[in-house]
RNA sequence: GCGCCCGUAGCUCAAUCGGAUAGAGCACUGGCCUUCUAAGCCAGAUGUUGCAGGUUCGAGUCCUGCCGGGCGCGCCA
């Protein structure tokens, strides 16, 4: 509805030849929207008072002439100037009748772009470490990743969802020992769990499920050789013992099932949680496959690598950075940065062209390296685009919860879920902007969960459906098509609001997608079930006037739709019944 | 110290490349179930948009400075 304005417009300024130098044609499309009083019509567009800016003539005026040449069209009933000069269009009821219809037509795929082919995105999210089970924090990220990629498809990308595994280097070491030691203190020996181990009780939880014979080591040797020092080096000490022990095959075995039971346990909850991925990408896959090597080949065969006090740099201050990072350190080993690098460079090698990352706000110091690297390779840098995600407190009857991996002490998103539930979770992950930084109160989601707005929605949606159950028992049918052909008779101002309401539906996924901000679709659907809701108190639905009750009908069963398909977007369900 | 993000009603938050009178929920008060689910509806209050300047037809939104909060500034991952 609002592209056929959109293109009605640009028609009537391109056929002023006074315009046609003007920049601001270009983007004629996007300066139309939805007013926000109905007292100013439908939609309106301040393109008048762009042009007046570059075209140095009165907005006013300007405003006047693109009226005279707006093309006629049974869309619009009529076209007003308002203010310093706003174009204000009115919509015909036919138009909304029309429009209705389609909705109904498409049903819950109403409101879905076309798919394009380009430009083919790649969304990453959550990657967290497989060093635990997820915390409140990584549900942030599942929703408003899961959640951004089903709007990127509503709105006709193409996208696929990744998760970065990072199952190489020394966190895998520390998971590898920190099982082991519990393995030893089932067995019966005494240990002293280091501090910088992983002390969660899911650990045990893995060591007891290994089966790898451990008989070789002894708890007192292992704990005699250890090297004086901080909490890093005597937990190194212990991974060196155990290895050289125990055989360096026989510790990667240990270390390896402990990483397959986290993942196996992440990839559990996250699909349980309705967060799906197209691929999991393994971080050691990048050295398996020589992609480290390869990328480090392209920089400094592009000259952006230089060799400083024994080790390898790149140039990342060249390309905005705040200054150069070593990506092969003095000891010959590679930093995590150059996987990062390298992995980067492999999602575009893949064909992606747009590269989405979603990540922690603690993480947003990493950007201008990775874009970095990608530019110093020759790709734009805007093809990386980084949403960040503030953090989430938790808090447990008003005491703010401690969240740290190693220590243990954290709730983990499978409890919240099971707590809140999937959908109360899902919703209330998204509802507010990724920008801002989150409350989450365990007891206030529990004890008051029949004020969380999710139900207000549903019960949108199962308003409906009684609705319909009711007709059938009064032995009444539905006649969808009587319905459409009775529109006309839809002339409350709750009928009139709800269809400019469902109608805007298509533009909220957009403006949600372009601006990767689910709240927005949030916040519609609340709109959206209010309008509902406000109708069915006003108004009886199967009423005796034959036309009248199909119309009302096929009107309640549109917003069905409707609320079914946004709320899918968001990952909550559309129940019958409440 | 430098960098990024945030600061909007009592509380939690919205506000579509800058747009018309800054909006919702919660909480509070009163009213609405013999008729399709009261997890609902209707009515009612609240703002120096952190502070001070600037840009312009127009600023919560952009720019500068300051105040307050979060995060980051490794040859860690």
């Amino acid at each position: 509805m609002k592209n056929e304005i959109a293109i009605l417009l640009e028609q009537a300024i391109r056929s002023l030849p006074e315009f046609s130098d003007a920049p601001e044609i270009a983007s004629v499309h996007a300066t139309v929207e939805r007013t926000r009083d109905s007292r100013h019509g439908d939609f309106t567009t301040n393109i008048a008072m762009r042009l007046a800016k570059s075209v140095g003539r009165n907005p006013r005026e300007i405003a006047q002439s693109v009226i005279a040449a707006t093309p006629g069209s049974e869309l619009i009933d009529k076209i007003e100037i308002a203010g310093p000069g706003f174009i204000n269009f009115h919509v015909s009821p036919a138009a909304f009748n029309r429009e209705l219809a389609h909705v109904l037509r498409d049903g819950e795929n109403y409101g879905r772009q076309a798919t394009r082919t380009t430009p083919r995105i790649l969304l990453e999210f959550v990657s967290a470490n497989p060093t635990g089970p997820l915390h409140v924090g990584h549900g942030r990220h599942a929703s408003y990743g899961a959640t951004l990629g089903n709007l990127l498809e509503a709105a006709g990308y193409v996208v696929d969802r990744e998760y970065y595994v990072n199952d190489a280097g020394r966190q895998m070491d520390i998971l590898g020992i920190s099982v082991l030691l519990r393995m030893l203190e089932a067995r019966g020996d005494t240990i002293q769990f280091p501090e910088a181990g992983y002390k969660g009780e899911y650990i045990r939880e893995i060591a007891a499920a290994i089966t790898e014979d451990i008989s070789k080591l002894v708890a007192s040797d292992l704990f005699g050789n250890l090297p004086e020092g901080d909490k890093e080096e005597i937990i190194s000490g212990l991974i060196e013992g155990a290895e050289s022990m125990l055989g360096t095959d026989e510790f990667g075995r240990i270390r390896r099932q402990s990483l397959e039971s986290i993942l196996d346990d992440i990839k559990d909850d996250l699909s349980g949680f309705g967060v799906v991925f197209d691929r999991w990408f393994s971080e050691q896959s990048l050295t398996d496959d020589n992609l480290i090597d390869d990328a480090l080949a392209v920089l400094k065969k592009r000259n952006m690598l230089y060799q400083k006090d024994g080790a390898t740099w790149f140039r990342a201050a060249d390309f905005g950075d705040e200054k150069d990072r070593v990506v092969v350190r003095e000891n010959g080993k590679k930093t995590y940065f150059a996987s990062d690098i390298a992995y980067h460079y492999g999602k575009r090698e893949r064909g992606y062209d747009h590269l989405i990352d979603i990540l922690g706000s603690d993480h947003h110091g990493y950007i201008a390296r990775v874009r970095a690297g990608l530019q110093s390779m020759g790709y734009a840098a805007d093809c990386l685009e980084v949403e960040l995600v503030q953090f989430v407190t938790l808090y447990r009857a008003g005491e703010k919860m401690q969240m740290s991996t190693r220590s243990g002490e954290f709730v983990t998103l499978r409890q919240l879920r099971e707590e809140v539930g999937n959908d109360a979770a899902r919703f209330f992950y998204v509802m507010r902007s990724n920008d801002q930084h989150l409350d989450f109160d365990m007891e206030l989601a529990k004890s008051r969960s029949n004020e969380n707005p999710v139900y207000y929605i549903q019960y949108a949606h199962a308003r409906v459906a009684s609705v319909f159950r009711q007709l059938a028992e009064k032995s009444l049918e539905y006649e969808q098509p009587r319905g459409v052909a009775a529109f006309d008779k839809l002339t409350e101002t709750h009928e009139k609001a709800l269809m400019s309401s469902l109608t805007r539906y298509p533009e909220i996924i957009e403006l949600a997608a372009n601006n990767r901000a689910p709240q927005h679709l949030v916040h519609y659907l609340r709109d959206l079930a209010n309008d509902l809701h406000s109708y069915y108190n006003a108004h009886q639905f199967i009423v005796d006037d034959h036309d009248l009750r199909n119309a009302r009908l096929a009107l309640i069963d549109a917003t069905r739709a409707v609320i079914a398909s946004g709320l899918g977007i968001i990952g909550v369900s559309a129940p019958d019944a409440m």
